[in-house]
DNA sequence: CTGAAACCTGAATCACCTGTCAGGTTAGAG
DNA sequence: CTCTAACCTGACAGGTGATTCAGGTTTCAG
């Protein structure tokens, strides 16, 4: 009943059989949104695939659209976990920058159905997107305002440069991964971070 | 009848009369859609904004969707005009690149309903938003190669950068203009100028 | 073994819409 | 002025799908 619960898990979780029970809607609810979009997704069409009954699916979450954030809130993770991971060990920072972009188009290309719900959240809860979409050029921003106070990176804006980064990311997930199901090809990464190290003026 | 007609205007234009009231509706439901999103919006939301009885609107457009695509296809017209209107009489192309930019962002600001109109058509008819974007891309990556071949531009592969610039631009406008419902800052293009320009490994 | 808490069910309710249609109204050519 | 093609109307048929609820079933601590 307190305030701050629209983000968090609304309905307790459960004991042992509920959990369960919750995961196998999540996961329909996944595929559900993923292949039909919110609107043509329905809750009895996720209940079905998650093999229980309707009403099951409301002692889990409040709403068609309760399921639909907990996924939002999924990917927010799992999206930055991937490029964390794919960042480590990396020698110095724009080889940084470049397994950063590759391990978020990965992830894209491993989870186009979320990549999918993630946009369309902009449609369903604009605070929720706008918030994933904050949240994650903030962090960025903070990486890039370092790596650029160490000497690793030109002088330059980090909020600004984190944004177009992502936009970049964007629409490379966006045109290989989602639409055409295939990775970003290493000749197109080549180019983005000859693009990205070097700009296109003439020199 | 015939195959195409799905892009194209499917009912007749009118006479006079007619057109005016066509072109009501459209304003309506660019407010409708734009404000509410496409499912929340509903045709009587349409007609009763426009003024008109519901069975009017099916003289005018075959379906719901149909007055969404024309829309689509309106700010498909008008983003390209916006941005070869803001080029024109640039005196190099690093400049031009930076009044297209602003170009876009102004187009966003000034339209942010379509905008949004743009993004929901991924989820609406993916055909149609992938035919806008790729259409785009494929004009200003010409404009790019040849700007290349000329030595107005360092090499580079001219569609990735046409991509990643229309990936900055999505989420210019979309912070600012969509978000904020505020233009660009200067500052803020002067950072992604640089990066376009420069790129950011240390020097 | 037993009672109650936790879970599960799916038919029924309810709110909302799209697209249609039979019957007016208007404009403007002749 | 008259007539008809072009326009307009709004009630309604037909459909959808989220959410609820009264009534089981399962689990497991004691």
């Amino acid at each position: 009943m307190t305030r701050n619960d629209k983000v968090v898990a609304i309905k307790k979780p459960a004991t042992k059989r509920g959990e369960a029970t919750r995961r196998r809607l999540l996961a329909a609810a996944e595929a559900e949104f993923g292949q039909k979009g919110y609107h043509a997704a329905s809750v009895s069409g996720i209940t079905s695939e998650a093999g229980v009954g309707q009403g099951t699916y409301y002692l889990y979450f409040d709403s068609k659209e309760a399921a639909f954030r907990a996924l939002v809130a999924d990917v927010s993770v799992g999206v930055r976990r991937a490029m964390a991971e794919a960042v480590s060990g990396a020698p110095d920072r724009m080889t940084a920058e470049r397994m950063g972009l590759e391990g978020f188009v990965r992830y894209v290309f491993e989870h186009p159905h979320l990549y999918r719900i993630i946009q369309e959240s902009q449609f369903v809860d604009e605070a929720l997107f706008k918030r994933y979409y904050r949240d994650l050029a903030a962090g960025y921003a903070a990486v890039l305002a370092q790596a650029t106070d160490c000497g690793e990176l030109a002088p330059g804006d980090a909020e600004t440069r984190a944004w177009a980064i992502m936009g970049i990311g964007h629409f490379l997930g966006l045109r290989f991964a989602v639409w055409d199901g295939i990775e970003t090809p290493a000749a197109v990464m080549d180019a983005v971070m000859d693009l990205l190290a070097n700009g296109m003026a003439p020199r």
